[in-house]
DNA sequence: GTCTATAAATGGATAGAC
DNA sequence: GTCTATCCATTTATAGAC
């Protein structure tokens, strides 16, 4: 235990951004879970936005990293999606948390600049992964879609996001239901 | 003016959620932009809770006067899947304001009970205007999808929601590509 | 209905000792 | 790296005068 305690900390910010957002959690959170004071984190992040920079610097490699190994799996396109989807599923089930990325869209009004533009590029990783893969899939004749990848992707990444956030109240189950919907939307 | 101040708060209040969620204003604010005191607010919603209660009221009646209107509008199917979208444009271009409802979903976690359970209903009355305007334009033969309208329904506001969400860090061009790309989707 | 004044708690942040 | 102690602004809320 505090091996590393600059990722302890970064790693409870991350589970609290899934589940209450930026805006949501404080110093004093960090300091009552992680059993060090509030100086103690000031001293590792001393402004907020520095934590919450950290936060975008490892959702960027984890994302990279997750993306790459989904596309580099094998079996079909959707099975790659599936790979994808299956993340927000555990995050509804883990206490009604969600995406990070789609908690700072939330708050994207009251969140200082610099992690805003950060959250643009996140987003373009993701919506670049799922036009790949769409875009791949349409090739292989396993899909059946009009318009754009890039146009397809937002429309899956939307529902994707969109059916994560109702799933945390009205169940898992609703996930499930638009998945299964989107399934069928690209004929299979 | 000051004719009806409830309903001033609670206009106010309204474009505060649609701008920053429930947790992002005060009544520090709410005081500043109406130049009255902080506790005149209190006189008119003694506890937040309070006014965001009055806030789902609101939503509620606005809802069920919005979907009977568009219920009951002539021209086709997706027409009214149109009227309904449009809406969620104009939030999008009004200093990147988004759906309430969404905004207190995004909130969950950390909202007060009460208010958790109001928004399970509104969000129930949404979907239950998409499903039967699907069935019914699925009946007339001028959508075609799989499954049930109420599946079907959460594939739609769930995307209709989330691309909410990035048009407003991405531009309203992304909300375009959804509402295009979802009407491909329906067979048109 | 609106005000002044104030309370108690919380949030982000810093100085300086150990 | 962690602590104690403290600062200042903000947030929700109340008491009581006008």
């Amino acid at each position: 235990m505090a091996m590393n305690r600059k990722a302890e900390i970064l790693g409870l910010a991350d589970q609290l951004v899934k589940s209450v957002g930026y805006d949501g959690f404080s110093y004093a959170d960090l300091s009552a879970k992680l059993g060090i004071t509030k100086a103690s984190i000031h001293h590792h992040f001393p402004h907020k936005e520095d934590l919450g920079s950290a936060l975008c610097d490892s959702y960027a490699a984890y994302l990279a990293k997750r993306f790459a190994a989904i596309e580099t799996q094998r079996g079909d396109s959707w099975s790659k999606l599936e790979a994808y989807f299956t993340s927000g599923a555990a995050l509804v089930e883990d206490h009604g948390k969600t995406c990070p990325l789609s908690a700072l869209q939330a708050e994207v009004n009251s969140l200082p600049a610099p992690l805003k533009d950060r959250l643009r590029a996140l987003d373009s990783l993701e919506l670049g992964f799922v036009a790949r893969v769409l875009e791949g899939g349409r090739a292989a004749g396993e899909f059946r879609f009009g318009g754009t990848p890039a146009a397809q992707a937002a429309l899956l990444v939307s529902s994707y996001k969109g059916a994560l956030s109702f799933a945390r109240i009205h169940g898992c189950a609703f996930l499930k239901d638009v998945m299964g919907q989107m399934r069928l939307t690209l004929g299979l």
